[in-house]
DNA sequence: CCATGCCGATGACTTTTGTCACGGAGGGCA
DNA sequence: TGCCCTCCGTGACAAAAGTCATCGGCATGG
């Protein structure tokens, strides 16, 4: 019979909150998570079920969203390998506050919630990684916070546009080429807007002559021009 | 000469974060934490700045908000006596994410970084208070982008009344009384919109019915009927 | 090969939001 | 009393956001 601790606590060491800890510790945590496997869109937990822990993200990315009555969805964050997603209202004990499905076909760790809060009273430097981690989870919701209020379809379409070529953009010959998410409506619910307005100020971004569209792929011209956009308020 | 270390202490044993320290780390405590008086409307730290550590709340209120290149603002939380403010950017090294300012004459603690985290690793349980704190402000963050993504500024100030009905109103004759904010500047950037927009809404409001506006008191007739305007988007 | 379904684009329209400008009420304060 | 100053309420617009319906491409699967 095969020994899986041990690869686990190394997948484990991965993970940013965790990292630092002895290799005995690892294990320690390691026996106690459960390893989970999701299917392609398959929900990990929806909004307002009672929190039962955490999850660490091993493979695959997950999708964290609000949604709304009438169908609308806004994502909050995408979060990959290595991301631990939860690891806040493991805390304060009340129901998870938004909904989280699979993008791709994923693997998540669950540790539960007296798990893991015996691991940070033990270890509080683990705390310390979470403390830091959710603080970046902050400024990411302050962040889209001013975006709502006070900005328009189209800036926030530019700035996002504008993120991603910096993350994951190529340079090509005309300028730099992104690789927009699978539907306008995925990219819509990130942006927090509808299908048609992103369809309609995509396209007049390119009649504007700023970037090209040829199907999923963006090719930005001048990345100088959509900054401008992302500026000021007109 | 007083000795002011004890009554520091006694203030600080108030505080959610520290509860359940023992009376020695308390004055530990006590020892490292300046006392900082502000006036109504003076600055605690703006958006951006450096993070230094952080604050505590002994008396009066302060206003935590973003503000847009166009003059507008978004208040993301009030705060008052025993809340901890920017405990997060203590631990990411990152600066202030919003801006911050006394409401009214307020007195605030504040506590370095350095001495925070050492109490931190110290004592995990303040750790775990912290993550508790934080928890409840992340719900507050992503309830305040789930109603501007979502719903309108009828809406949003519906449900602002309903909030303040529930916390402070008083049965009176005719319904629930309510005090508005000092101006409808400030209600708007509380709710993610503009001065006349409030006051527009608020008119048709009391034009069908649902309340009276007499100042800045709000009766509320038929909170059932208010309600419905939170519910679904039409 | 065709039927079906999903997705994108787009026109037409409504609603909501935001901006600008103005007038007026009320509160200090000289 | 008369003069600021701030804030509120409004009308008139302009711009942005959202809704509805339609058309066409493209892939999938019988």
């Amino acid at each position: 019979m095969p020994e899986p601790t041990l690869t686990l606590g190394q997948t484990l060491a991965k993970v940013p909150i965790f990292s630092g800890l002895t290799e005995s510790e690892l294990s320690f945590l390691a026996q106690r998570a459960v390893t989970r496997n999701y299917s392609a869109g398959q929900s990990v937990f929806g909004e307002g079920e009672p929190c039962s822990g955490l999850y660490v993200v091993e493979s695959g990315h997950v999708r964290i969203f609000k949604s709304s009555a009438n169908g609308r969805e806004q994502v909050l964050s995408i979060d990959g390998p290595g991301s631990s997603i939860a690891e806040l209202p493991v805390f304060d004990g009340g129901s998870y506050p938004a909904s989280v499905t699979a993008i791709d076909d994923a693997t998540l760790l669950f540790v539960s919630k007296q798990d893991f809060q015996a691991l940070c009273l033990a270890h509080p430097q683990v705390a310390l990684k979470v403390l830091r981690v959710v603080g970046a989870r902050l400024r990411r919701l302050v962040g889209i916070i001013e975006e709502l209020s006070f900005t328009t379809v189209r800036h926030r379409l530019a700035s996002f546009l504008l993120r991603h070529a910096q993350k994951e953009g190529k340079r090509s010959a005309s300028g730099v080429e992104i690789t927009l998410p699978t539907s306008n409506q995925e990219l819509a619910s990130h942006i927090g807007t509808v299908r048609e307005l992103v369809s309609r100020n995509l396209s007049r971004l390119q009649a504007e002559g700023m970037l090209k569209i040829d199907g999923r792929t963006v090719t930005i011209f001048n990345l100088k021009a959509l900054e401008a956009e992302t500026d000021s308020p007109d």
